[in-house]
DNA sequence: TCATTGTTCACTGGGTAAGT
DNA sequence: ACTTACCCAGTGAACAATGA
């Protein structure tokens, strides 16, 4: 049995990765560079992978790496530039490249949190590990969409008869449920099939419907907002 | 079980290196 | 092989309400 995080990428083609590697997003999406980043590498925007790449070359090439411990990296004049420090450990140097790179368009780097994007989610899944609490969690958003008020077609405000333009569309299916249960209109050899009176005709355009299919038959008479 | 929609969550991958 | 650090777009699952 594969972890829940193989399956969820089972599904992603290696060709998509692929034209998202080409076109340069994700990882090797191109950034732009701090000045003395770009007095670094002669380029005003480069993906970070290249920015670390160049960096290492660089370390090489004049042998910067602490010979007792080669995980620190001592700082000529090029690098105190950069990094404001005489010696850095080869991690602390990712992180600290972090304020010199930004999306292309801003004008300076993001504000960087004293935990990391990345800390802050180990901290949060740490925070949270019970089923509960994450569902909770969940709940916020996902009522949010399900509650919202949409606005309703001219079929269905007048079916409604209640004046109301914008509804949940949650609260129009309990109110046909309760048209439906008023009206005796649920065949009574199958109440999953609800017969059609002339009002429920007018709204849906059919003679019967099964009770599951409210929802898929309201569909048409949510207005979508224009995006 | 069915149908609907929007939000949230968890996860992946490329690149670098030394140490465990 | 994993850790440590950083970046983020994209993906799929789960979930919410409602009825019999």
């Amino acid at each position: 049995m594969l972890p829940l995080s193989k399956h969820l990428h089972c599904g992603r083609s290696k060709k998509k990765n692929e034209e998202v590697k080409k076109r340069g997003g994700g990882f090797t999406k191109i950034c732009s560079l701090s000045p003395q980043l770009q007095k670094f590498t002669g380029v005003p925007e480069l993906p970070r992978t290249e920015v670390v790449k160049q960096l290492w070359s660089y370390i090489r090439e004049n042998n910067l790496q602490d010979p007792s411990n080669r995980k620190n990296i001592i700082c000529d004049v090029t690098l105190r530039e950069l990094f404001d420090v005489d010696s850095i450990d080869m991690f602390q140097m990712t992180k600290a490249l972090a304020k010199h790179i930004w999306p292309l368009g801003a004008s300076e780097p993001p504000p960087v949190a004293s935990t990391t994007k990345d800390k802050q989610r180990k901290q949060d899944r740490e925070e949270e590990p019970d089923e509960p609490k994450r569902k909770a969690k969940r709940q916020k958003g996902a009522n949010s969409a399900f509650l919202a008020s949409l606005p309703l077609s001219d079929a269905l405000v007048k079916f409604l008869n209640t004046g109301e333009n914008a509804l949940p569309r949650s609260d129009v299916i309990k109110r046909i449920w309760d048209y439906i249960k008023q009206n005796n209109l649920q065949d009574p050899s199958d109440r999953r099939m609800i017969l059609c009176d002339d009002k429920l005709k007018e709204l849906f355009e059919v003679d019967t419907f099964q009770g599951f299919t409210v929802s898929k038959l309201l569909k048409n008479h949510f207005i979508k907002p224009e995006q």
